[in-house]
DNA sequence: TTTGTATATTAGGAATACCTAAAAGAACGT
DNA sequence: ACGTTCTTTTAGGTATTCCTAATATACAAA
């Protein structure tokens, strides 16, 4: 199944997008819901720099949007698969 | 929370474990049930080496166990939240 | 005991990820 | 227009990942 080869190489990519402390913080954060840069940053201690690099990455992987309102700016979950893995590691390592 | 930090951490190993093209690879056919390792060649077309090293991250990450009988090894899914992972990976990329 | 089969380990290099520091951009108030 | 705030982009170095080639180990059969 070459077919595999291909799909697999798509989710290691969104995969990829998940598997790092700093994302998983940020991503288990906006799974309560929108929030925005520097409430991320207050809230994780992230350096402001490399959070933004780490947005950047989630959004390229389609795993986070987000709309500006003023100079704020608002992001939120977007993939449904993202929310339903964080669920599935929320459940087996934050019990 | 710095619970939140150490549960990043944790999460993100387990994550990185997954987080690999031919590593998925491995996990989609052992998701129909114990492997043996020549199998796992055969049907992905992993070098013999390479598919050795990706087992061992797998293993070393608690993702798979294995038990053998004479010469060959039989690689089995292990870890509850991995099976569900790639329950959520394959309902939403593999549909 | 030698040989073959199945698999793991080591070593080295290329590609990728991630952090920090510095600079740039976007939107607002004055 | 100017300064301030909120955020992104670029640059550069170090660390990690992943592949290949070579070697080693475990077990069984002859």
């Amino acid at each position: 199944m070459d077919d595999m080869a291909e799909k697999a190489e798509i989710v290691s990519g969104f995969l990829k997008g998940l598997a790092n402390r700093h994302r998983l913080m940020i991503l288990c954060l906006l799974a309560e819901g929108e929030k925005h840069v520097s409430e991320l940053i207050a809230e994780t201690g992230i350096a402001q720099t490399s959070m933004s690099q780490h947005l950047s990455k989630l959004k390229s992987e389609g795993i986070v949007s987000f709309r500006r309102d003023h100079r704020t700016l608002y992001y939120s979950i977007k993939h449904p698969a993202a929310r339903e893995v964080m669920g599935v590691l929320h459940s087996h390592f934050c019990k």
